[in-house]
Parts: structure tokens; sequence; C-alpha cells
DNA sequence: TTATTTAAAGACTAAAAAATCTTTTTTTAG
DNA sequence: CTAAAAAAAGATTTTTTAGTCTTTAAATAA
């Protein structure tokens, strides 16, 4: 459903949300081995998602990425909105154009409510209330899974 | 969700549904007029849907597609099996690998119980109740969409 | 039997997504 | 001030998805 590159940016920023702050920061390499997820590419990503101001960095020796305070008060759904876009939020599923309430196609009522649930997740929480959530119920983010939490 | 593939493959085996069986066949010409679609894609995908015995065909002068008794036993779910693979059904939002019911994402339990009422819809109707259930609703399955109903 | 109509097959092209590689810039520790 | 560490920038490659084009085979109507 979402791009290899957007599920990787939502791990990320949660992981950055769990182990950073603006005195600890933490480098691509690290990031990219902790999520298993491929280096360069990533490294892509954090700089889009930096330059729309939803991750912050530094350069330089003990540089990296971190979230600041106000970072964690963004959405998730601002990570989707930077990296796919919010088209497959809005359209069809079976990619009619006129699939409304009014005009639906056939599984528009089973769709639609599941959109709007996942929607408001994404939007209402901020990725602190997503951390302390991951953090309470042990929620995984990784596919080194448990070690995340485990720190 | 769903490539562009699927959803053109779900929504023609629907129309043939509606507009067709062994003695009305229809040309993958006024298929992909109606459905606005491109035409030789949906050539290739009723191709491969035909030799997965998911839709008849006959070649020559008054040949075309249709879907016989037998093929409307068959659900929407095997057309996704055929086109896509069910990988998307089962693998994670977030693309983690271990994510179940024990060791869930942070959207796990928003996103499950929706692929599984989805699941349950396409895998347990009949393309057969799924066109009943159109032609009585008024759903609809084509971008030129009242103008399927209407015939 | 032949021309026409249609699907089948397969090679091909285009565009998008995913991923990599190389160079430049900034920061800071020494 | 300099070397090293890190992100930033941008060009490049690979893979997948989407879509097209051309030829062949089958069926049937005349």
């Amino acid at each position: 459903m979402l791009s290899n590159a957007c599920q990787y940016a939502i791990r990320a920023i949660l992981f950055l949300g769990i182990q950073t702050d603006e005195n600890n920061k933490i480098g691509v390499k690290q990031i990219s081995e902790d999520l298993e997820t491929p280096q360069p590419f990533l490294a892509k990503l954090l700089q889009q998602l930096t330059k729309t101001n939803l991750v912050s960095s530094t350069k330089g020796p003990n540089g990296g990425f971190y979230l600041s305070e106000k970072d964690t008060k963004n959405s998730v759904w601002d990570v989707i909105k930077t990296i796919d876009g919010t088209s497959k939020f809005d359209s069809c599923f079976l990619g009619l154009s006129q699939c409304t309430d009014e005009t639906p196609c056939p599984v528009h009522f089973i769709v639609s409510p599941f959109k709007e649930k996942l929607l408001n997740s994404f939007r209402d929480k901020t990725i602190e209330q997503y951390v302390i959530e991951i953090q309470q119920t042990g929620k995984i983010i990784s596919l080194k899974d448990f070690d995340v939490l485990k720190n």
C-alpha cells in the first residue's frame, strides 16, 4: 500500500523518536543497520525529511539525524504527505475516479471506513504519541524487532 | 494498493459478468473502451485470465471474451491471486516481516481487521454474487459509470 | 476455400520506483 | 589550521510496472 520509501521513512522517524534528541544524534549508517533498510536509499529519504523540517540533522563529527522537541509534534501523516503524497488515501481501491458514497464501487463501503480510521490515526496522533505507545505496549518498528525496545 | 493491472482485471471480469455469457461475447476493443482502460494492456491481462481459466474466449468472427456459468463461480480473490499475487494482503503495512498479533507494528491493530474483512469479501463472494449486488444496488465499475447499468 | 475477424504470443519501449555511487560541503575535535 | 566525520547534492544504474506493436493462429461467414 505504501511505497518502500514511505515505509522506510515512517520506521526511521519513529526510530528517531525513540532513540534521539538534540543531544543524542545518530548517523544514517547505524539507522539503516538497525532498521535493515538500504543505506544510501534511506540517506536520500532522510535528506528529504530534513528539507521539509520533519527531522533535524547536523553535519560533522558527532553529527547525525535526530528529532527535536518540535519535530516530535509532527504526525506520521506529514511523513506520508512528503514521501508518497496523499493519492493512495483519496483514490478508489479499484481505480475509479467517480467512486463516492453516492456512486460507490463494489468495495467502496468496505474500504472507505478503514481509510478513514487509518487516516485519523496517522493525522491526529503525533510522533511523540506513537513513541509513547510503542514504548508502553512493546510494539515493534524494525526487523531486528525487540532490540529497539531493549535499549 | 492493487496494481493498475489488477484493478483493470477486476473491473473487466465484473464487467464480463454483467455483460456476457456463452452467447454474448465481447471483444477487447469494446471492453477497453467501456472501461476506459488501455487496450493492448487489457488484452494481455485477459489472455492471462483466460490461461488461468478465469475467463473464457473464442477466436474468429463473433468471438471475444465472456464468462461461462462456471467462470462466474470464481471469486475476485482468484483474479487478485493471478495478477498481483497475495503478498499485499499478507504483508505488514510498514513492511515488517515479523508483524503479528503477538509482535505488532504500530498500526497492526488498525490494519489487520480491515485486511481480514476485505479478504473475506473477495474470497467468499463469487463473481456472480458481486454482479447481482452491482445490479441491485447500482454500484459502478467503469469510468463511464452508469452506462454499464443502463443496458 | 478464402477473406475477415478475433484472440494469442511474443518482442519491444517507456516510465516510475528502488537503489547505488561519487563528489561537495559543513562541522568539529585535535 | 587540518584531518576526519558526517550530511547534502546530484548523477547514475537497476528493477519493476505499465503499456505498445507486430506477427501468428484460429474460427467463421460468405
